[in-house]
DNA sequence: AAACCGATTAACT
DNA sequence: GTTAATCGGTTTC
């Protein structure tokens, strides 16, 4: 079933961020549907964390989405190329959000290798999985109990001892924020096939 | 008004 | 392992 704006409310970015590993996150755009498994995440903790757009309450015209309250996409474009998706978290003006780093394909397989082109379908980048659910910077602050994009329990299940821990990705401006343990994947034995 | 740069990727060696 | 591509947002003048 669909995750409610509570679901999103209630968590901060580092438990949302563990939690969200195995939820499926939904798009349909332009009447096509399509879903993939979340099989990696990262936290940014907003104001006190360096890495994060909202470091020491920094407040902007691309950020704002990030200070609503939780339950919204925060969609940013990266190196002019990417869009990278994420999900805010926690209640207005806590700046928390879950980057989506990658997903396994589940729904609309063709659909997401048309959109990748006549390349592969592999959706194991934040900027790859954006292109291939359709997700662009229009959904930034859509909201995700809406109908465009949402996520949705589908009852996978997710071992403690099968989810790895590390440092953030592509950071390295944070200084020692960017060794904190905020990133979370399924490990690469347990990728549903 | 202009410079600077990035929560990346794909294609190289 | 390295690097070019690429452009909106942010900072600086």
């Amino acid at each position: 079933m669909k995750l409610s704006a509570g679901f999103y409310r209630e968590r901060d970015a580092l438990i949302a961020a563990r939690d969200l590993i195995g939820k499926a996150l939904f798009t349909c755009i332009g009447g096509v549907r399509t879903a993939g498994i979340i099989t990696e995440t990262e936290a940014y903790m907003g104001e006190p964390d360096r890495a994060s757009h909202a470091s020491g309450g920094r407040r902007t015209k691309r950020n704002e989405v990030m200070y609503a309250a939780g339950g919204i996409a925060y969609v940013y474009l990266c190196y002019g190329i990417h869009h990278l998706f994420n999900v805010v978290v926690r209640e207005k003006d806590e700046p928390q959000a879950v980057l989506v780093r990658a997903v396994h394909p589940l729904i609309g397989t063709e659909a997401m290798r048309e959109r990748r082109g006549t390349g592969t379908l592999t959706t194991g980048g934040p900027g790859t999985l954006t292109q291939a659910l359709g997700i662009r910077t229009e959904l930034n602050g859509e909201d995700l109990t809406g109908e465009r994009v949402w996520l949705e329990d589908v009852g996978v299940k997710v071992r403690e001892q099968d989810v790895l821990i590390g440092p953030r990705i592509g950071v390295d401006y944070a200084g020692e924020d960017a060794l904190l343990p905020y990133r979370f994947r399924i490990a690469p034995s347990q990728l549903i096939l």
